[in-house]
DNA sequence: AATGAATGAGTCTTCATTCAT
DNA sequence: GATGAATGAAGACTCATTCAT
């Protein structure tokens, strides 16, 4: 429950609201459209974007219905402006982390723990990208083709890297091997979404990469 | 008059279309309540759950509104009965290919072919899955526990029989692993779906088992 | 108050408003179509189009609001089909009444009497006609064009005709004279309209035409 | 942060384009008043009065949305006073140019020109007179009772004028007679707005009034 | 069992209007 | 006076579901 809500039940006994709102803090629409794309998230994950009703999200985020039609075209671009804007932050983190690192191994094992603890620090966040994000075809495909495939290309390139570097098998598809690394992590993000314990999410992401490094088999 | 009426357009007047399917061989039913599942398949795929309106897949499935409800208790019901029986089907016929053999990581290499190759047979089925499986927090943990749960023990069986017969790794996480394996394959499959291109999944269950099995890492 | 109105109120307490309202009369879905066009003409007259609400118009005809939309497409055509069928029955009868007569100015005569009776016994409709017609320029030139040309085209003929046979004077244009006759004519009805006593309309057909056939002008 | 934000496109980033033109002068309010009603004459024009917002007039007249209620109290106000302030221009000089003239059929003559020529030359104001003045019945009933009676009153009164000095035919209703000139002058405007072609319509007014002089019907 | 016309609850969105600045 | 961001009431339309036949 990151945004403080607005107490506006019933509407319409709250006279004062705008002056109310602003004089508690001083300023005047702080982010207010942040507010609402906050709000949408955690409504959304509560009940499903279809079941999710505009005026929940308004109500969340303490505006009037109609204001959330001022920073969005419609209840849809509200979830994609969400989802973008999550990934665009988890994307430069990610290029930030990862910068310093020299190889490809440690590259993958600080993506996976980047990616698990994000999500474990805003399981609102998680639900919907695991669930909501899928929704549809139509939709999944548009924001699979506009972000994940940037996420993507990051791991493959990484991968890439480690071939040439020696440090990964050279004979491996890159994309076969993104798509294990980017379907390893999604799965487990999944079950801890669909769990209701609330365990560490974060503690699989070096499991996950030794298993993925070293395989299963049994060596001698 | 200049108007014409509407009056659900396209549907009386193929009145006879069906009813002489049926007026051929009788009263029976015999598998009215399958052609509905199969339609809802396709319907769904092409639309999305939510677009996809029980009229639509009435007409596909070739019967009247109302019979819908003759056999599900509700629209969403539809959409369990589908998933379940897809899945009961998969689920039966790995076991069977599974039986007889006998080394774990030939039975995870069953397995993955058996998973892609499927679905790459029927993408409608894959497209539904993949997308509108997951159209609720709600609707996809009901549907996990009850359907992916089997299939997921399943595969973490045979991790741990590998184990015990030393040809899987020990000191790794038979839940771990399967989640890898599963959101490998299941990564794959989103892909192939989101992709318009018609390339062979069933040619990505080697690569992806010989990962899973060796590791990424170059080894001397 | 042609139609006699569906007491609904309160649209719950109705459990057996089906067999209760084809119980009354033995029959099922009579013209549900007419009584919904019956419905609206009421009351687009008494409120305006934009005012009138579909499920007032629902209510008025004793049918539910969506069963509206099982006969027409939006509310917009609800007013076009009332109008289009309005018209249509006007049309036809004032070609069955003009066949017989011989001359134009008896002609001319008949259809103003025609005009002018026939909105004087349905008053609702003059008003639609003579206000909600020209809510719009685009729907006034759709209605126009589809509709009106036929009757202006009617007076163009009669007029042309009578002056081939010499009872109407040559050199006068008959696209102006037409405008001219269905002007006065409509210009009355407006006026009836606005007033709110109910005088008869129809009484004035004859001073107009006779009016417009001998002019204003004194002639020694 | 892929999406761009709305937030009244087009507004915002138009600040200075009439804040300039203002800043020009000072601080004086001399004809905004008079911005906003010909903005509303044009904007209803094109797009009829419910599809018009006050936030196109308020643009269109380059002044803020609020400040159009400094002016108005309502959309419907504005229209009120827009069409007010045209007719009374339009009657003014009415009596103005008929005051010279000595005899009615003359008078009439002249009105009828004035009437087209006026309306020739404002074509938006002729849409919105022949429109949407009748968007509902009441609204015309208000109008007319406080704008277009004071017309009619005056033609009647030069009908009633010629009668008395025999240049008009007595024993017609000076009322019938003044819908019949009305209603004639009306309907030509309202062919020519629905109608695409720019052709001249004061030219109908001499062939309109020789019509209704002399009339129709051919004589010896 | 099958039909499909009818139902009516449910909600996104618009836009006239307000008011703090 | 002027602004324009914010408000929130209002309603057309959809579609899952029912039930008389």
């Amino acid at each position: 429950m990151a945004q403080t809500r607005q107490i506006r039940k019933g509407k319409s006994g709250q006279r004062s609201h705008r002056s109310g709102e602003s004089g508690a803090n001083g300023l005047r629409t702080p982010d207010k459209r942040r507010r609402i794309l906050d709000a949408a998230i955690e409504v959304i994950a509560e009940r499903g974007f279809h079941s999710s009703r505009v005026a929940d999200i308004a109500e969340r985020a303490g505006v009037a219905d109609g204001t959330v039609y001022l920073y969005f075209k419609s209840k849809e671009q509200i979830l994609m402006a969400a989802l973008d804007g999550a990934f665009e932050r988890f994307y430069q983190r990610a290029k930030e982390e990862l910068a310093p690192l020299s190889n490809a191994p440690a590259k993958l094992r600080a993506l996976a723990r980047l990616h698990l603890r994000l999500l474990n620090q805003h399981r609102s966040l998680a639900v919907v990208l695991q669930t909501e994000l899928r929704q549809s075809a139509k939709f999944l495909a548009e924001f699979s083709h506009r972000e994940l495939k940037g996420y993507f290309d990051l791991i493959r390139e990484i991968i890439r890297e480690g071939q040439q570097a020696g440090t990964i098998r050279s004979g491996m598809s890159d994309k076969i091997a993104a798509a294990c690394l980017f379907g390893s992590l999604d799965e487990l993000v999944t079950s801890w979404v669909l769990s209701n314990r609330e365990y560490d999410l974060a503690a699989a992401a070096d499991p996950v990469i030794d298993l993925l490094l070293s395989g299963m088999e049994a060596r001698p």
